[in-house]
DNA sequence: GATACTGGTTACCTCAACGATACCGGCCTA
DNA sequence: TAGGCCGGTATCGTTGAGGTAACCAGTATC
């Protein structure tokens, strides 16, 4: 259904931990991404955001489900299989991260200049 | 220049806080709001964020000072006057705070009855 | 019997943001 | 000389998000 993601999606050292923004809690902006081409399980979702521990993941989750971002559905298999998908208010919210990303291809230099040259 | 904030702009008890959405620190996106009419003092800052600590206020403006969000200007007059105006990359937030009202109006909604038909 | 996989949970700890309260220096006015 | 206005600082305490590490149940496989 939906193609692996990618490890290195979220890589540590990315500037845009700069932005003057966030969606939901720290890792909820980068959850919906991961979830955008389509359902993932716990641990598909751990790999692409590899510095969350599961407590953290699982909390996140469940906190995303009571507001109606992702749903979860559980499959009566073995090994268990959970699968985690946008709901439709979830997807609403990529509108947003698109318009975070091209603020910030656009203005996010200037804030790291501005950091730069203020010297304290 | 500006006519003088309202003091009721930021109700404590505005439904805001449950967007899944923040602009930069806790007060960021408020101080953007208030600035966006013109130059404002650090006194009058304090009117329409009324739970704010001049701490926090001085804390907060320095840090957009820094990320070159706003500009500090200080004159030297009696009693001192001291004035915080939006950079054009301030003001460049607003777009995007525009962009987050709109979803709000569209999907809040939508989360707070979410939360609600939530049982635990 | 041991080990592994999945999808978590539990208890504990840390740290930075935030808040409460008090105070400060310079000038003006009463 | 006492107090007020302005733009802050200094000190301390609290709180909660997030992180660490260990563990768990159920099944399957070695």
């Amino acid at each position: 259904m939906a193609e692996p993601l990618d490890p290195d999606m979220f890589h540590p050292m990315c500037p845009s931990s700069a932005l003057p923004f966030q969606i939901g809690d720290k890792w909820t902006g980068m959850i919906v991404l991961c979830l955008a081409g389509g359902p993932r399980r716990f641990t598909e979702l751990r790999v692409p955001l590899r510095a969350i521990t599961p407590k953290v993941l699982s909390q996140t989750l469940r906190t995303m489900c009571r507001d109606g971002l992702v749903t979860r559905t559980a499959y009566d298999e073995n090994p268990p299989r959970v699968e985690y998908e946008l709901t439709e208010l979830g997807r609403s919210l990529l509108v947003l991260i698109d318009a975070v990303r091209e603020w910030s291809d656009q203005y996010l230099p200037a804030i790291l200049a501005a950091r730069e040259s203020h010297q304290v």
